[in-house]
RNA sequence: GACCCCGUAGCUCAGCUGGAUAGAGCGGCUGAUUCCUAAUCAGCAGGUCGCAGGUUCGAGUCCUGCCGGGGUCGCCA
């Protein structure tokens, strides 16, 4: 696209306009079909001393036809550009791979992300789907780009959550199982509520387990082997893969070496019985960052600046992306701060990645209670109706369960990255298991009925790296063209933003323009893509072939597996 | 009270560094299936882009104020 780009800055300069500024006002109209590439001129008018329109007029009369550029048409204070299309195409559809998008921006660099975090003796929630997914998407993301991604889960296996476990167990007997374990949680947290000094029992048993005691300990062990097995399920259902397994504990006694250090170089201080870093200068309405409680006990973010420190040395990463529910942005805002106020500019390479909570009924979902629905039940319902749909339509396939599982999976999976992280999802089990309009089954019929086509034009392996563009100039096939193109841009987009919707948007519009230029052939047999005329069949499988490349690829970026057939 | 996010079609939301006639999905209506997958496609209806100012040749997009909704604010994680 670039050197298309430049191409337009050259006629430009044709006529007096700075080639650099023409460069950078290129831009692709919001009217597809009015132009191809536009350069809007008001910003050059004045000092060329014309008025806007004069000046569209100038490059358009400096326009001279052939090589990458076919026409140039001045339309009031805009020049329209076209493309030539044979060109264009030909260099899209060699460039597009199974790595489409792929750079090496991140050489060398080592990207830390932290994503998942569940807490142990619980069972994952379905809110749970949105850190995890996101997480392993940025990872996907940030690989393609050539970063060295350390995927970590930073298990919740400390604080007051372990300790009302623990007067759970002391007040209903030690569970066995991770249900069981559940269930006890959610007994005990209602216990904490209801009875005076149950609390305080809890805490207590926090502070055990810090030190180390054997009877905590014991406990602790058997709670995370059983929490991990079971979610060890999910993660390989949803395809999820950590690097790196840590938990809060592991920071217990550097966390309280911190404190100390931090107590003796006067970056912190006593405040109320506990310790404190004084954010009051580091940013505005930080306030005070409590990293020791009065009862001498770390916090979460004592143990957060800790492992902070530890992921530096471990890692030396350029970036560590934290993927949290948008409910913790203060806190994050505050722990960089605390990085920062005691000495590690390298704070400024973290960056939180916040996402919306799943609401039930336009509130916010009490996971506390105990409230939510499992994230395996979702997916196994995902999975029993996408099933049922394909007994329905196409009860002779080989393979209906891995169909089913796929296809119900990728529901769940493009409701959480198809659309704009920070947004809210409102848990209603009709739209996240919607199969219609722009779901993930769509994107996976799209997929499979480009291989469908292949198929039958015996196309059975992707090997053709060119092919005849000019017989490519359909309408339909170009706007594919350019939305091959697109994809390619929005896979760098996605990764600097850490914005996977980037990539759900561009791949959607990818499948719609398919399905598009598919049926258009139902209208027109000329349309067709296996034509009589073999040149214009080949040329146009090789598009299709490098569509259905695309989809798969930009489905398993966002981490659904794609089925050839459903 | 302070800070953050949000306010675009009946509903859920796109809208790229400001650009020419604001787009999708769902729902509604009309069509399309002896045809390369109808989990689809083509089309119609539906919008003072919360309100008021401002910057600009040009504002859904940037700035200020206000209104409305949500979230967060030291001994949870």
């Amino acid at each position: 696209m670039q050197e298309f780009i430049d191409a337009i800055a050259a006629v430009a300069a044709r006529a007096g306009v700075p080639e650099n500024a023409a460069r950078s006002s290129v831009t692709v109209p919001k009217e597809r079909d009015r132009a191809d590439l536009t350069l809007p001129c008001f910003r050059f008018a004045k000092q060329l001393g014309k008025s806007p329109p004069q000046v569209a007029a100038a490059v358009a009369d400096a326009f001279e036809p052939g090589g990458l550029l076919a026409s140039a048409e001045a339309a009031g204070p805009f020049v329209n550009f076209r493309l030539d299309r044979p060109t264009f195409t030909r260099k899209v559809l060699q460039s597009v791979t199974d790595n489409i998008g792929a750079s090496d921006e991140g050489a060398g660099q080592a990207v830390v992300i932290d994503y998942g975090s569940p807490n142990i003796a619980k069972p994952l929630l379905f809110h749970h789907l949105r850190s995890s997914m996101i997480g392993q998407v940025l990872c996907n993301l940030h690989r393609r780009r050539g970063y060295e991604v350390v995927g970590l889960n930073f298990l919740g296996d400390l604080g007051t959550a372990f300790g009302k476990l623990m007067v759970g167990i002391e007040e209903f007997g030690e569970p066995e199982s991770i249900a069981a374990y559940n269930r006890t949680y959610v007994q005990a947290s209602n216990f904490c509520t209801e009875n005076d000094g149950a609390m305080d029992r809890a805490r207590a048993w926090a502070k055990r387990l810090e030190e180390d005691d054997p009877e905590a300990l014991r406990h602790w062990e058997s709670a995370r082997r059983l929490s991990l097995g079971e979610f060890q399920t999910v993660y390989d259902w949803l395809g999820i893969r950590h690097d790196v397994v840590d938990g809060e504990k592991m920071y217990v006694k550097s966390g309280q070496a911190l404190v100390e250090e931090l107590l003796e170089n006067r970056t912190a201080e006593e405040s109320e019985g506990g310790v404190v870093i004084d954010l009051q200068n580091a940013g505005k309405k930080l306030g005070k960052f409590l990293i020791r409680k009065s009862d001498g006990a770390s916090l979460y973010q004592t143990r957060d600046l800790a492992a902070a420190r530890d992921r530096m040395e471990r890692f030396g990463f350029a970036k560590m992306l934290y993927v949290v529910d948008i409910a913790q942005e203060l806190y994050f805002r505050q722990l960089f701060a605390a990085l920062k106020t005691t000495g590690h500019d390298w704070a400024d390479r973290c960056r939180h990645v916040k996402f919306g909570q799943v609401l039930v009924d336009g509130s916010r979902a009490k996971t506390r209670e105990g409230g939510g629905t499992h994230l395996e039940e979702v997916l196994r319902e995902g999975e029993r109706r996408a099933r049922a749909v394909v007994e329905e339509k196409n009860s002779d396939l080989a393979d209906k369960a891995a169909v089913a599982k796929a296809v119900g999976t990728a529901a769940v999976i493009f409701c959480d990255v198809g659309f704009p992280t920070t947004k809210n999802i409102n848990f209603d089990w009709n739209a996240i298991l919607s199969f219609d309009g722009r779901t993930g089954p769509y994107l996976q019929y799209v997929h499979a009925s480009a291989c469908s086509i292949l198929r039958k034009g015996g196309y059975t392996e992707s090997k053709q790296t060119d092919g005849d563009a000019s017989r490519l100039t359909d309408d339909h096939e170009w706007t594919l063209v350019r939305r091959l193109a697109e994809f390619s841009d929005a896979v760098g987009k996605a990764c600097a933003e850490c914005e996977p919707s980037h990539v759900s948007n561009a791949l959607y519009d990818l499948a719609r323009g398919f399905r598009s230029y598919h049926t258009a052939g139902s209208r027109d047999a000329s349309l067709r893509v296996l034509v009589d005329d073999d040149a214009t069949k080949t040329a146009r499988l090789w598009l299709v072939d490098k569509v259905r490349c695309t989809l798969a690829a930009g489905l398993r970026l966002l981490g659904i597996d794609p089925v050839e057939e459903m």
